[in-house]
DNA sequence: GCAAAAATAATAGTAATACTATCAAGTATC
DNA sequence: GATACTTGATAGTATTACTATTATTTTTGC
């Protein structure tokens, strides 16, 4: 008994040393200095999160970021070259806490399909908020990689930016879900294309939902989930 | 035999008509000016369509536009308020003639299955020129689509643009989709996501397959065709 | 063929954006 | 207490995204 209780001891302590040394690791050539190495960085990466769901990524400026937190639009620039380069850092650090968050909550599944099935679910499930990263609203970053992740890719700088590295998280994050539809069904033709076909169509499923609700099925009462795990395990031929 | 000759003949002089006479109607609050009614204003199309797939739609100006068609920036303002006005009217424009080009090679077709593998196949095949439209470099306009096309309503001014009918192609578009879907599989729960789905998700593969191959399984080889019949025929349970 | 109207061009000007550069002031560190 | 580092303040530049005005050219209606 106090062998056991000692052993859950040590597994929360565990849990607890990962929890709060938790950091979400961003390409270092997104930022200048990094943000989560000081107090003023820390505030323009939470700011930054509220003003562009407030306003947008295309009125979003140094300056009102500057206004906002009380601090100079030259500040920031010490940070991040552009404002390009904040929203590659915001949607980096968003595909690596979901990553984070598809790896702990698949990692103990053995069965291949149940593991795929959680992995949807984690993929097109709407963000939930993560105590574990006090600067940041997860709630809110959704929204914005929703709304303004496309924009970080559809530039005529991709090829470049991929080169350096800036989108091997989200790669990397499609990679699983990839290997993890392989693993349920290795014969099947077309992992990638499907993986990402589901990571960006819960997106746009999300947006949908709240912009052209005509188009989608998906509201709060049969949210996206439902309708990608239909599609996916109906595409692989397994039973739901 | 007469009889029959006069009659084909009629046929061809309908189609001919028709095809001459055949313009993509474009909402008119798009444009201050139809650009359809003047030498000026389908210059301006043509030359938006090479100049914005050539230098991305960030960098596009209507000053550079103006230098390109030796014209005036002020002219330009008078046929669309802003560079966001005149994606909407490209993109509209696409839209409308890929809403033709589904009417026109289903029309025909009784049963609804292959009607709906038709409808897949015009909806994420890579774009063909159409003689018809002189002015209007239809594969540089379909990339220019895959690039754009989501910046037209990633904004915080979609709702209101909305309201205003300047997605309505769109929507109907995916309308007749999910209708044809609906026709083969009245069971199905969600036709209009999986329509939604496929249209947003062949511009995506056909992004990937030119900047991020490792995360598709579409190549000229095996285009986004094939993997997207398959995913809609699996899902609704279709034999091939 | 000419006057009126319409379309286009030219020029100038404004506010905002997206920065860069410089210097001053405050803070941390050794 | 000197030094390095960070932040703040100010100024300045080129470009963008327009608006306004006026001049010139083209079209058209009679």
């Amino acid at each position: 008994m106090i062998v056991l209780l000692l052993f859950l001891r040590r597994i929360i302590s565990d849990m607890e040393r990962l929890f709060s040394n938790l950091t979400i690791t961003v390409h270092p050539k997104i930022y200048l200095k990094d943000p989560e190495s000081s107090d003023l960085g820390l505030r323009i990466i939470e700011h930054s999160i509220l003003l562009v769901d407030e306003i947008g990524f295309e009125a979003f400026t140094f300056k009102k970021l500057g206004q906002r937190i009380g601090s100079n639009e030259s500040s920031i620039y010490r940070y991040f070259e552009n404002k390009h380069k904040l929203l590659l850092y915001l949607t980096n650090w968003y595909w690596g806490w979901l990553e984070y968050k598809l790896v702990m909550e698949t990692y103990s599944i053995n069965s291949p399909k149940d593991k795929l099935k959680q992995a949807l679910e984690v993929i097109t499930r709407p963000v939930e908020t993560d105590a574990s990263f006090s600067h940041i609203d997860e709630i809110k970053l959704g929204q914005i990689v929703v709304n303004e992740f496309s924009k970080s890719y559809l530039t005529k700088e991709v090829d470049d930016e991929n080169k350096e590295g800036y989108f091997a998280i989200y790669k990397r994050l499609i990679h699983r879900v990839r290997d993890m539809i392989l693993e349920s069904c290795p014969d099947y033709k077309h992992p990638a294309s499907l993986a990402s076909t589901v990571v960006d169509g819960a997106l746009h499923q999300h947006f949908l939902m709240d912009h052209f609700t005509s188009i989608t099925d998906c509201k709060k009462s049969s949210p996206p989930t439902v309708f990608f795990k239909h599609l996916v395990l109906n595409t692989l031929n397994i039973d739901a």
